[in-house]
RNA sequence: GUCCCUGUAGCAUAACUGGAUAAUGCACUGGCCUCCUAAGCCGGAGACUCUGGGUUCGAAUCCCAGCGGGGGCACCA
């Protein structure tokens, strides 16, 4: 609808003037002035040296008088040019969406070019916990959005298998197992504490029983200190793989990642989330992915030694500093991965590269873009999304979030707590880049004043409606020769509101906004039991054409009801 | 110190990305169930959009300065 207004506004103005404008059609917030704006005529006044009004009237000239579409055009304000729009175009949308079900609102802008989409993708050294959940509410509230838009996307979860956290974690869940042979050890205060190291050790020592048993003495002869923390931890590592070998110590650790990683994805699974993929860092190195990305930097002169370490040349290309690549010891830096990581989506040919990051990720966006620029590809290709902290409350108490200790409040005890689509709902409803304050308690004590409730039960109503008529045994089928018994204030506003669905998610795919969407999903929803509760607006009435127009009235709104929720991954119950 | 995000009713947030009278929920308050689900509806009160300049026909939105909140500035991941 609105581009059809926008067309007819740029044939008009072509008509004026030779050069091609880029003109705003928008939605009015009062509909006095109508349903859709221009202000073309204000902005154009200037160049055009006329009066905006005067403008308004000429370009007004030009809009065909015999569109079946358009009522009226009105000039207002200092010079806004308003369109009214007829009730046969209203008409057609409900024919739309009940034509198009599923489909309605899908857009093309996307052109089936592809995305890959990063997200979640946290370390797996403990379970997902909250901060996490708002970066897999929002990824995958935007996959959906840019896949109604017409865009190809592919999700993906960088699994960070390879490094220093996995190895302390591989060390503390030995140093359980041997706690749980019997051994007395302190345990390093850089360990992993949380309860879940306890079960995976509990597991090994059911299956092997003593067999990688060692003597805690043995483990901690001449090991520095725990004073200093990392050196503490970093001996241990040293030590457990040299007591274990090569073979068991691969036991320990590969047993920690599979039984981690099962869990953040039945996890996510159960949060509604699910990848295409999920890509291991360490197949990385084993491709030799690293190797190369670093070999293509070095033939393009961006790196140079210093200190024994090889640094990339990053402020080059505009980042704060130069950074390294490979350490003194000859080890690769988590960057290095990076680096690889983004040369490997560059040649799997996506057409945009999409990463949804913690905002404590923010340094690392200028390097990885100075990567890529240095490797020869256009950085324009990644956007970087930076995802707030949620911070979560418990009345006024604020609850602490840290891996290491174990006292962090998972992601799965918040779905247990609030529920799945109060918590999807929750996440996105705000901007991205906004701090969250997730208050457990509030979000128990007033789920009945939940806004996901508010929407839920607009499409459990009209379900209702539709299972009442299936009772009554009665008869119903779309019939637009009825629509014209459409005529209240309150039906109209659910009309216009329907017809504003592709808009809104077209805009909130653009701006990757996907909270745009819950935002108009409630406007549907209040739009919505407003007509159901307004006098004399009962669906099933003995006036069949009314009831009639009314039941198509309901399954459209039912449908747009549908489709927004599942985009935003909350469900649409039939029953409350 | 420097870079990024941010400042809107008591609280939490919107504002079609520069448009017309700043919207929604919670909290506060007055009404509505012989009626398709009251997890609902109708009404009331509540804002110098942090401050001071600037750009514009027009600013919560853009620019500059200041004040407050959060985050980043590793041969950690």
């Amino acid at each position: 609808m609105k581009q059809h207004i926008h067309t007819l506004f740029t044939h008009a103005l072509a008509q004026l003037q030779s050069k091609d404008i880029d003109i705003q059609i928008e939605r009015t917030r009062d509909a006095r002035h109508g349903d859709f704006a221009c202000n073309a005529a204000m902005i154009l006044a200037k160049t055009m040296r006329m009066r905006p009004r005067d403008l308004a009237a000429r370009i007004i000239e030009h809009i065909p008088t015999d569109d079946p579409s358009i009522a009226k055009v009105e000039i207002a304000g200092p010079g806004f040019i308003n369109v009214f729009l007829t009730q046969q175009a209203y008409h057609t949308v409900i024919g739309d969406i009940l034509t198009a079900q599923a489909s309605y609102g899908r857009s093309q802008i996307g052109a089936e070019q592809s995305v890959m989409i990063e997200f979640v993708s946290a370390n797996p050294t403990g379970p997902l916990h909250v901060g996490h959940g708002r970066g897999a509410a929002y990824g995958a509230a935007l996959a959906n959005l840019l896949t109604a838009a017409g865009f190809n996307v592919h999700k993906e979860y960088y699994v960070n298998d390879a490094g220093r956290q996995m190895d302390i974690l591989a060390v503390s869940v030995w140093l359980r197992y041997l706690d749980l042979c019997g051994e007395t050890l302190t345990f390093p205060s850089n360990g992993y504490q949380g309860d879940y190291v306890w079960d995976i050790a509990a597991s090994l020592h059911r299956e092997h029983s003593e067999a990688l048993r060692q003597s805690a003495s043995a483990v901690f002869k001449n090991i520095p200190a725990d004073g200093d923390k990392e050196l503490h931890i970093d001996a241990l590592i040293k030590r457990s793989q040299h007591l274990l070998g090569e073979a068991s110590y691969r036991l320990v650790f590969q047993r920690a990642l599979d039984v981690i990683l099962k869990d953040i994805r039945h996890d996510l699974e159960q949060f509604g989330v699910v990848y295409e993929e999920w890509f291991s860092e360490s197949s990385l190195t084993s491709t030799h992915t690293v190797q190369r990305a670093i070999d293509q930097l070095k033939a393009g002169g961006h790196t140079y030694k210093q200190e024994g370490a090889l640094w990339f040349r990053a402020s080059a290309f505009g980042d704060e500093k130069d950074r390294v690549m490979v350490r003194e010891n000859g080890q690769f830096t988590y960057f290095a991965s990076d680096i690889a990581y983004h040369l490997n989506k560059l040649e799997r040919g996506f057409d945009h590269l999409i990463n949804i990051w913690g905002a404590d990720h923010h340094g690392y966006v200028q390097r990885v873009k100075a990567a890529m620029t240095a490797m020869g590809a256009d950085a324009k290709r990644l956007t970087v999304l930076l995802v707030q902290f949620a911070t979560l409350y418990r009345g006024k108490e604020r609850l602490q979030m840290s891996t290491r200790s174990g006292e962090f409040v998972t992601l799965r005890e918040l779905r247990e707590e609030v529920g799945r689509d109060a918590a999807r709902f929750f996440y996105i409803q705000r901007k991205s880049e906004q701090h969250l304050n997730f208050d457990l308690e509030l979000a128990k004590s007033n789920s009945k004043n939940n806004p996901v409730y508010y929407i839920q039960y607009a499409h459990t109503r009209i379900a209702s409606v539709f299972r009442e008529l299936r009772e009554k045994n009665q008869d119903w089928h779309h019939d637009k020769a009825t629509l014209g018994r459409l005529e209240s204030k309150y039906e109209q506003a659910l009309l216009v509101t329907l017809s504003r669905y592709p808009e809104v998610i077209e805009m909130a795919a653009q701006a990757y906004e996907p909270h745009q969407l819950t935002y108009y999903l409630h406007d549907l929803a209040d739009v919505f039991h407003t007509f159901y509760d307004a006098p004399g607006h009962k669906i099933l009435i003995e006036d069949n054409e009314l009831r009639n127009a009314r039941l198509s009235l309901i399954a459209a709104a039912q449908q747009v009801l549908h489709n927004g929720l599942t985009i935003i991954g909350v469900s649409a119950p039939e029953v409350m």
